[in-house]
RNA sequence: GGGGUCGUGGUGUAGCGGUCUAACAUGCAGGCCUGUCACGCCUGAGAUCGCGGGUUCAAUUCCCGUCGACCCCGCCA
């Protein structure tokens, strides 16, 4: 007997099969009955022939059900399973805190967060993470493919990249340590390694932010490369990334994508560029937002920029250039001919920033120099300084927010939609 | 760190000084139904309206506090 999936039934009309799963709904039409198996991909009807055998069967209850696999246009697959045998694996005992087999989980996020291992059972809520899933694998094929090593940088470090301010320390066995905030300079450190490399990996932030678009644990796809031109070899290789993890996206999700409506965009050749005065430019001409030279974007000013680079440069997604020194950290590689400005971007996509990055710092003087210019002690950043002074050659690189370009792929509300178990500033469990 | 909004059966909402003995949908329980797909129909159970205090003849409704949730700004991915 051949255990199935709901992905590959029709090969196997005709034929009897095991399936297996969970009792996502039973329609009791009082001589027979329709149980409704959610198995890990998808939802199967199957004809009970005895509505009595399902009567007391409660919803998630897992069960092993054995049957034919007949073809049947009046079924939501085009097919369904005669059931000869359901067998009780594992009773649910309790009713669900929530419905399920709704459509939609209709309930506060609060609610799908407290009860998460429930709620991700949702065909919706896990379709989420088969996406992200599948954007993360494309990003770990793509890099391998392009020379990249994958690294494993630790997460408990004893200092911090940008400076300390938003860290979560740690008592490390009587030592002050902290969670990293960023594989930054252990990914910089193994370009002098490995020429090119690349992580996954989670990182700590301890900012006390309450938004829909910051989590305190988030997952950082990180990498770096070595003998570069400069920025826009960086940013010419997440172009070809992101076309990449997109066309693998759409082929290889469509199920998903049609259960949750999104609209993954089309693979684009390039993206286009604007410098951040020039940005700053269009703020002010077409839409009259103002913003000080020496501002950051702000959050409209991102939705703003995205609604622009649709409407006039034909893209969802826009690369912001040229950031000002005085909002890079102190390994910003700055520019030959105009100091004031360094050599990195931002990426914005659907009104948010995913990712940034840049051309790094790879002149040991320079680095140490800017390390003071900052107010930091060199001394400090002993260990990530060495191999500067050991032919370090010219790199750069970035970092993508995986749960914030999910949710942007996906038109989620809120970037705790695109996380299985979210770490925020009230929520440790579960 | 600053600001805003919201807490009503399991869930999602309505009600916003008395006529609330709190409504609707869904879920749940019992019954009927051989093609449902948001299955349908009948019957029933289920909420002292987050918590504490105050105003008032009267508070789910107004005020204060508190707890919780959500959102915005700052910061960032």
């Amino acid at each position: 007997m051949k255990q199935a999936d709901s992905r590959y039934l029709e090969k196997f009309v005709g034929e009897t099969v095991i399936l297996t799963g969970w009792v996502h709904r039973i329609r009791d039409m009082g001589a027979f009955a329709f149980l409704l198996l959610r198995d890990p991909w998808d939802v199967v009807q199957v004809v009970i022939p005895e509505a009595e055998t399902v009567r007391d069967l409660p919803v998630e209850s897992a069960v092993r059900i054995q049957g034919q696999v007949v073809s049947e246009p009046r079924a939501p697959l085009g097919l369904e399973v005669h059931a000869q045998s359901v067998e009780l694996l594992s009773k649910a005992l309790e009713l669900p805190p929530f419905e399920l087999n709704k459509k939609e989980l209709e309930v506060s996020l609060s609610l799908i967060l407290d009860h998460r291992p429930l709620s991700l059972r949702h065909p919706r809520q896990r379709a989420i993470f088969r996406i992200e899933a599948e954007f993360v694998s494309s990003f770990r094929d793509f890099l391998r493919g392009e020379g990249f090593t994958e690294i494993f940088s630790p997460k408990i470090v004893a200092t911090g990249t940008e400076g300390g301010a938003s860290l979560f320390p740690i008592d490390y066995m009587g030592k002050k340590a902290y969670l990293a905030q960023s594989p930054q300079f252990y990914k910089q450190m193994m370009v002098g390694v490995f020429g090119r490399v690349f992580e996954v990996g989670h990182v700590y932030r301890a900012e006390p932010h309450a938004t829909s678009r910051h989590i305190n644990e988030y997952l950082s796809l990180d990498y770096e490369m070595g003998f570069i031109k400069d920025e826009q070899d960086v940013m010419e290789l997440e172009m070809r990334l992101l076309a990449y993890a997109l066309s693998r996206i759409r082929e290889n999700c469509s199920r998903e994508i049609r259960l949750l409506q999104a609209k993954i965009p089309e693979p684009q050749e390039s993206i286009p560029q604007l410098t951040l005065s020039e940005a700053k430019e269009v703020l002010r001409k077409k839409y009259g937002k103002h913003l000080e030279e020496e501002d950051d974007l702000d959050p409209e000013a991102e939705k703003l920029l995205s609604e622009f680079a649709l409407s006039e440069l034909n893209s969802e997604f826009l690369f912001v250039t040229s950031y000002p020194v005085s909002l890079r950290p102190m390994y910003a590689m700055p520019d030959k001919d105009n100091p004031s400005i360094t050599r990195s971007f931002d990426l914005l996509f659907r009104g948010m920033e995913v990712t940034t990055g840049g051309q790094r710092i790879h002149d040991y003087g320079l680095l140490v120099q800017n390390i003071k210019k900052f107010g930091l002690d060199p001394e400090s950043f002993d260990f990530y300084l060495e191999p500067f002074k050991y032919g370090m050659p010219p790199h750069g690189g970035l970092a993508i927010g995986a749960e914030r370009i999910t949710a942007r792929l996906l038109d989620l509300e809120n970037i705790r939609q695109a996380c299985l178990f979210p770490r925020d500033i009230n929520r440790l469990t579960p």
